[in-house]
DNA sequence: CTGAATATCACGGTTTTCAGTGAAAACAAA
DNA sequence: TTTGTTTTCACTGAAAACCGTGATATTCAG
């Protein structure tokens, strides 16, 4: 038999990580080299024994500090030669697809089979890469919709009035506090509300926090 | 060495469900009986199996059909010989409360290490509750924060009129719906401004959805 | 370089919201 | 039965939002 495959898991709930450990116990082609609770530890071991080859990075999405995006995107910029795989328990579309543009080998729910774990490592690890049927149909999905709906962008000055205007600030406050006119500032509330879609104040506050801007 | 003790894990994330199987596979103590994916699953299998003895029932919180709030309620009030154990990865204070009432006998973080998971199993099984000290933390903080602020109680009406409004419906429109007054809405909308200590509709809007009322 | 997008400003008119004040009827609870 | 809450309605005046219809300057990618 061969060396062993190195690989690394980031993960920030220990009990996932105790687990995937396990597992990955019974397999003797692989070597767990590091289990890590952050982004950013992973990529300081990577800096530091950069001599050291390691094979893979298995990332969960949700992480404090560097989240499984970031970290992959951190990965492939510094150390091409890394391969990740994803595992997440939210489908999220946009994420996936983000990851799929930064290069990610693989992506796989959390629900998946140990089966379909074991298989996606050994894909990647034999140089394939590996997105769940599941993943897939969500990204097409996603594809399509976005096709459908075609993704209202807003500019900076745009983000940052819609946020002021969701905090309860009235055209005037938001005018003294930005240095402008009260006159731009009823236009940016204008091109928001037909931008979006919608009628008045209640649906931009809508649209602000189910975006997420005021976090 | 007496007879081990039968337990039944219930998550909808099978790799956590693999990772637990693992991990309490090297305890001799600990025979798992069944994994399941949902509630039912767990509670079906009690009732067709009801002369053998189950010990613990480990439940994560976000599942799928029944949810590991209702399980634990369902099984403290058929099967109340049965011990049961939240892991969960959010520490939702609200759910907790709940969950101390309806006498789950412990909570204990995803993130909890792999020592934290069994030493609460076992107390469990020696009849005593388990919660971490984390989640006391919580408890404790959930106390304070609920007798400071005591909480604001929407009438139905005002509740309904504020759904109305946050959907962008003008006062206007609001009262032909209602068949009231223009005035009565126009109350409303002044009362809940006062008592939700906003200052707009924007406020309002951000409270209805904070509060889920939209869903 | 050039057009498209962005950022900025202006005005008049209409509608809606907000603040203050008040009150009557229905209803439930003490 | 009295007290408190909820539901309902009314008026005024000021402030803010909304609508339409512009203009100019900058920036940025093709």
């Amino acid at each position: 038999m061969s060396t062993p495959y190195s690989i690394i898991i980031a993960d920030d709930h220990s009990m996932f990580l105790d687990g995937l450990t396990s597992i990955l116990a019974n397999e003797t082609s692989i070597k767990i080299i590091l289990t890590a609770k952050t982004g950013t530890q992973v990529i300081k071991y990577l800096r530091i024994n950069s001599e050291e080859k390691i094979d893979l990075v298995i990332t969960d999405i949700n992480m404090p500090e560097m989240d499984g995006v970031e970290l992959n995107a951190a990965i492939k910029e510094e150390f091409p030669k890394v391969k990740t795989l994803v595992v997440s328990m939210l489908e999220d579309a946009k994420k996936i697809k983000v990851l799929t543009e930064a290069n990610a080998n693989g992506y796989i729910s959390k629900n998946a089979e140990k089966t379909e774990l074991l298989k996606a490592i050994k894909s990647i690890l034999h140089g394939e890469n590996y997105f769940s049927p599941r993943i897939k149909q969500v990204l097409m999905e996603a594809m399509f919709s976005d096709k459908l709906e075609p993704e209202i962008s807003l500019s900076k000055r745009e983000t940052e009035v819609l946020k002021l205007i969701a905090l309860e600030f009235t055209t005037q406050e938001i005018a003294d506090q930005l240095f402008l006119s009260k006159h731009t500032i009823e236009s940016y509330r204008k091109n928001l509300i037909s931008k979006l879609g919608v009628r008045n104040l209640a649906g931009l506050t809508r649209y602000a926090v189910e975006k997420g801007m005021l976090d």
